[in-house]
DNA sequence: TGTTAGCACTCGGATTATTGGAGTGCTAAC
DNA sequence: GTTAGCACTCCAATAATCCGAGTGCTAACA
């Protein structure tokens, strides 16, 4: 059977009322909508192949209907074309430059939260593709020395290394000098073992020492993938009863956000060349989730650092609002973290 | 009235089975203890008396009993008594020295959550009085300083200062040489305004360029108060009935669990000169948590850091257990951090 | 051939009765 | 001071009832 455009504009319509009431929705509901002027026994003869075409659900005999994942599949893929284009008009968002990450991270997941009603989450930037700028070694005390790694967008890192004897100020210098000078405007990635076993041979005699220092340094640089997540708005799920309603499931719901690696995954881009992806119910190959569905969206701070919107909700989200106001965050984002200063800022 | 032997009997007796159980608790349950050799009718006597003092309350006509605040609070005090000297076998926690205290602290707070089943939160430490151990500003780019700060405790920060006219090599060696020489070993508290204008006199004729300088290292130290406070296991509230039974009151609970202000105020210890203070209800003066208790204590890093944990539970905590933990876990932070160090006590 | 009115039927959700049992307070006897 | 006995209360769980929104189907109509 085919999705002409009566099939469609039914099927626009079932959605969109369901989206605001979140009620099976019923033949009669249509039939009243002054756009298409039909009786109800027609829009049940529709509706009757809109389910037979899998688009929609009745969840019990003599209820109204609800969309299933594959009508609001449909639905979010056209609403997507349509939107491609479109120019949104969302307020300004307060941002600015942050020396702390961190800071901008938790304000901007908190802003949309408190904007969409629904529990948001941000990963911090990733950086594989970043390069290193400038590092420092210094002197704390006889048996300390910290590490300072500063890589292209001022991600800072530190290292304190502790050592059995110490090394003096000459030393100090000397690997200062080599280490800038060998791993600088390396990427992250550039940085590995074999690369460091030749910076330990030109380091020479002292290797034994060194050796100790160069391993802490090249541990400190590609720590183990410390990605963050920052969420809010968790508890906006109470506010949507098909989530809320049964106890069980809000709580593993709510669970699922206080775990860093569901959430990750959740918000993996996998397989999508799209920056705006929407993944829906049975899509998300997660139980607790399975009433939900998930935007995400890259952002890009520039200097390669990229990482990762999600906004969850029930499966009646808003898509359209939520696809809007993350095109425009991310937008946002760009215009303020690379705007005319084509070559690199924090 | 008083509060004779056998009164105080049934009242813990009545507390405990409620904890236990989350019933009201009729007379005849507590007859039926082997302990106390009584009629029900007589505990119904009793328990008259009890709810007269008002250390125990009737729901409704013809229900069990359930301890009332007082009644708690009375139980709370005279555990910790009985406490106060014993020895508690909790299984070693894993804690080691962290380079990222960040890590150790999310991993106590997860700890505690499993093994309690409660909401657990934990402060980063504050230390207001911890010296600063050593500084370093560097070059990182024409128009860019990175400023390092280390201070008692291996606390690192960090600050990226932009400059619109650099500095040279030399000045900054100078500043590194002035600033260290002049604020190390002064704590925190101690580098106010009055310390950072003598030193931008100090600095002399270049005072335009390394008074931004002094201002952002200023600002740096003594940033904003950024204490952090990790949260885990939120979710266990869904184990007790009546906490989440009530979808508003869950959902309240959880959403004050994403804020860090009103948790912070929670583990206030002001007015508490004890290391382990419990809050019951209405004492905690916060509506979304009036059927909650909160236990919180103190831990001490050494270093003049210390910070807050606590724990969230149903006024019908296991008061016992919980006491017990906290006591464990800050004995072993202790031994760990300070081993070796018997000067001074949390 | 597509649309519509009409009608019998279904089913979930809300509301109302019904019941059982745990628990109390009181009284009188030990 | 303690206890047995009894009448009474009230919640919570279960069952019974009702209501109405919604459907599918059929027959008539344009």
């Amino acid at each position: 059977m085919e999705l002409d455009d009566r099939k469609w504009t039914i099927l626009k319509a079932i959605i969109q009322t369901y989206l605001e009431t979140g009620e099976p929705v019923g033949s009669r509901t249509i039939s009243k909508m002054p756009e298409l002027n039909l009786s109800s026994a027609t829009i049940r003869n529709e509706m009757s192949d809109l389910e037979e075409m899998g688009l929609i659900i009745q969840p019990h005999t003599s209820s109204g209907r609800i969309p299933s994942d594959k009508g609001y599949r449909l639905y979010v893929d056209r609403l997507m074309e349509e939107k491609e284009a479109e120019v949104s008009q969302m307020k300004q968002v307060m941002i600015s430059r942050q020396d702390k990450m961190e800071l901008l991270l938790k304000q901007i997941v908190r802003y949309l939260a408190v904007n969409t009603n629904y529990a948001t989450m941000i990963t911090s930037p990733q950086y594989h593709r970043t390069k290193l700028k400038f590092m420092q070694l210094s002197i704390v005390d006889e048996e300390q020395i910290l590490a300072t790694v500063v890589a292209e967008g001022n991600v800072v890192k530190n290292r304190i290394i502790h050592m059995e004897h110490g090394l003096n100020r000459e030393q100090v210098l000397q690997l200062n000098i080599l280490l800038n000078s060998r791993l600088n405007g390396l990427t992250i990635e550039q940085i590995n073992l074999s690369t460091i076993s030749k910076l330990k041979q030109e380091a020479g005699i002292q290797s034994d020492l060194i050796s100790q220092v160069l391993d802490a340094v090249a541990d400190a640089i590609s720590q183990e993938e410390d990605v963050e997540v920052y969420t809010s708005g968790a508890t906006n799920i109470f506010k949507y009863p098909e989530l809320s309603a049964d106890t069980d499931k809000a709580s593993g719901l709510i669970h699922a956000f206080e775990e860093k690696h569901p959430l990750l995954s959740l918000m993996d881009n996998e397989g999508s060349e799209h920056a705006i992806k929407v993944s829906i119910g049975s899509e998300l190959q997660n139980e607790n989730m399975k009433d939900c569905s998930v935007v995400t969206a890259s952002y890009d701070l520039g200097d390669g650092m990229y990482g990762r919107i999600g906004i969850v909700g029930p499966k009646r989200m808003d898509y359209d609002k939520v696809v809007g106001i993350l095109k425009d965050l991310t937008g946002q984002l760009d215009e303020v973290y690379r705007n005319g200063d084509p070559d690199k800022q924090n």
